[in-house]
DNA sequence: TCTGGGGTCCTAGGACCC
DNA sequence: TCTGGGGTCCTAGGACCC
C-alpha cells in the first residue's frame, strides 16, 4: 500500500527587500521598496513587511507606493544578488529530497513522501529546513506541508511571514472550505468577478455546482479547474513534465516614442539578448514573436513561424523588425516593444547542419558576442550603423544589459 | 493608481491534409 | 456540386502567476 503522498512547499518571505535588509542592517525594521524608483516608469517588486503597513504592495505601481509612504527606502533590482541567495537556499532544500523543484527565484516545491523515517513528521522537518535556511543564509521561509502541490501552495500563503502551516491528511475539503475564493491560487480578478456575476463567490456555493453545468459557464478549463480547485484536489498545477517553452525580453520606453531609429535599436538590442539567452541554454527555435504596446496601454503581438531554426540574432532582428514594422500605425507612440521566441525545443541536428554550412561563420560571431557579453555584461552590442560619431550620445536608459526580472509577488 | 518584465496555459478560428 | 469528420499546425488574444 502506497504511503500518503507529502509536499513541502516553501516560501521566501519578502524576498528582494528580504536580501536588502539582510546587506544593509540600516534597513531592519524599515518599509523597503523594492523596483523601480520614484519619479521613473515601473511598479513595486518586492516590499518589506514594515512597507506593507502603509498599503503598500507588489504590482503597485511606484508613484502610489510613494504617495503611500514617501519616507519608504527605495531601491532598484538587484536581480544578480538576489539569484545568488536564491541559489544558496536551494541547495540547502535540495539536501532534504531528491524529488525538489524550483518553481521560482523564490519558491520551490519538495516532495517529502517518505521521509519520515529520516526527518519525523512533517512540521519537524519544517522546523529543520527553516532553521538550516536561517542559519546558512539569514533567511526567513514559510511552509505550507499538504497531500497535493495546489494545497501545499495554499498553505504556505497562511501564515506569513516566517510560517508553518500543516493540512492535516483528511483535512483537505475543510481547509478549502476556510479559505476566500481569492485565496485560490488559479483564480484571478476576472475570475473573480464573473464568479460575483453568477452569484458564486464563495467556496460552499461553488461546490454546490455540477462539474458539467461549471465547465458550461466557466469555460471547459477553468470549470473544470475550480471544480477540483475548490474540493482540495489538485487539477495539476507545476507538472514536472518538461516542455517546450518560450523565452522573450522586452522593455518599456522611458518616454513615449514614435521614433523609427529609437525603436529599431531597442529592437536590435532586444533581439540579441533573447537570441543570448536561447545559445546559453542550448535551446532552438523556429518561432518569432514581437510584442508592442501603445501610448493608450493597448498591447499585441504577432508572431511568425519560419520553416527553419533561427540561427543568429540577425536573423532575429529583421524577421522581428518585419513583423514589428507591418503591426505599428506609425501615428501612435509606442510605450513598450518586446522580442522573443516560441516552442523553444532542445536544439537538435537540423541546427548541427545548418551551422555546418553557409551560417557558420555567424555562428562564430554570435559566440564572440556571447563570450563579450559575459565579460562586459553592462554593455550593449551596438550594430555599427547605429554607433554615433565622437561627441554623440547613446540614447538614455539603453546602455545596460538587465538580468531577467522574476516576479512580483510577495517579495 | 497610470500601470515592469518574464513566464504558463487555454481558446477559437483558419489553413491544409486525408 | 455538395458533402462528412478528424487531425495538425499556426496565429492572436486572454487569464493568471511570480
Amino acid at each position: 500500500m502506497a504511503s500518503p503522498r507529502v509536499f513541502f512547499h516553501i516560501d521566501l518571505d519578502a524576498f528582494f527587500a528580504s536580501v536588502e535588509q539582510l546587506d544593509r542592517p540600516e534597513l531592519r525594521g524599515r518599509p523597503v521598496v523594492v523596483g523601480a524608483l520614484p519619479g521613473q516608469r515601473g511598479v513595486v517588486s518586492a516590499c518589506s513587511y514594515e512597507a506593507r503597513v502603509f498599503g503598500i504592495r507588489s504590482a503597485m505601481p511606484i508613484s502610489e507606493a510613494y504617495r503611500r509612504c514617501p519616507q519608504a527606502v527605495f531601491l532598484p533590482v538587484r536581480m544578480e544578488r538576489y539569484l545568488e541567495a536564491s541559489r544558496r537556499v536551494m541547495a540547502i532544500l535540495a539536501d532534504f529530497t531528491p524529488v525538489f523543484q524550483q518553481i521560482s527565484v523564490d519558491e520551490a516545491l519538495l516532495d517529502m513522501t517518505g521521509s519520515q523515517g529520516i526527518f519525523g513528521p512533517p512540521a519537524a522537518a519544517a522546523l529543520r529546513i527553516k532553521q538550516r535556511v536561517r542559519a546558512g543564509t539569514g533567511l526567513s521561509l514559510s511552509i505550507g506541508i499538504a497531500a497535493n502541490r495546489l494545497l501545499a501552495k495554499m498553505a504556505s500563503e497562511k501564515k506569513k511571514p516566517d510560517g508553518l502551516c500543516e493540512v492535516p491528511p483528511g483535512g483537505e475539503e475543510d481547509f478549502v472550505a476556510g479559505l476566500g475564493i481569492e485565496k485560490i491560487w488559479g483564480i484571478g480578478r476576472k475570475t473573480i468577478a464573473r464568479l460575483e456575476e453568477l452569484n458564486l463567490a464563495s467556496v460552499p456555493a461553488i461546490r454546490a455546482v455540477p462539474e458539467g453545468a461549471l465547465k458550461a459557464l466557466m469555460g471547459r478549463a477553468c470549470g473544470s479547474y475550480l471544480f477540483q480547485a475548490v474540493r482540495g484536489i489538485d487539477p495539476g498545477i507545476h507538472a514536472e513534465t518538461a516542455r517546450s517553452h518560450s523565452i522573450s525580453n522586452e522593455t518599456t520606453f522611458p518616454v513615449d516614442t514614435a521614433d523609427a531609429e529609437t525603436v529599431e535599436k531597442l529592437l536590435l538590442e532586444l533581439s540579441h539578448q533573447v537570441m543570448f539567452r536561447l545559445l546559453d541554454e542550448g535551446g532552438s527555435s523556429r518561432t518569432v514573436v514581437i510584442k508592442l504596446r501603445t501610448a493608450d496601454f493597448a498591447t499585441s503581438q504577432a508572431q511568425e513561424t519560419l520553416p527553419h531554426v533561427l540561427s543568429s540574432a540577425e536573423e532575429l532582428f529583421s524577421v522581428s523588425k518585419r513583423l514589428l514594422f507591418a503591426r505599428w500605425d506609425r501615428r501612435q507612440a509606442l510605450r513598450l516593444i518586446g522580442v522573443g521566441l516560441a516552442q523553444v525545443g532542445p536544439a537538435g541536428d537540423e541546427q548541427g547542419e545548418l551551422f555546418a554550412d553557409a551560417s557558420g561563420k555567424k555562428k562564430a560571431v554570435e559566440k564572440a558576442v556571447l563570450t563579450l557579453r559575459r565579460k562586459h555584461p553592462d554593455r550593449a552590442p551596438v550594430k555599427a550603423r547605429f554607433i554615433e560619431p565622437p561627441g554623440g550620445h547613446l540614447p538614455p536608459g539603453r546602455g545596460h544589459d538587465t538580468m531577467p526580472d522574476h516576479g512580483t509577488h510577495q517579495r
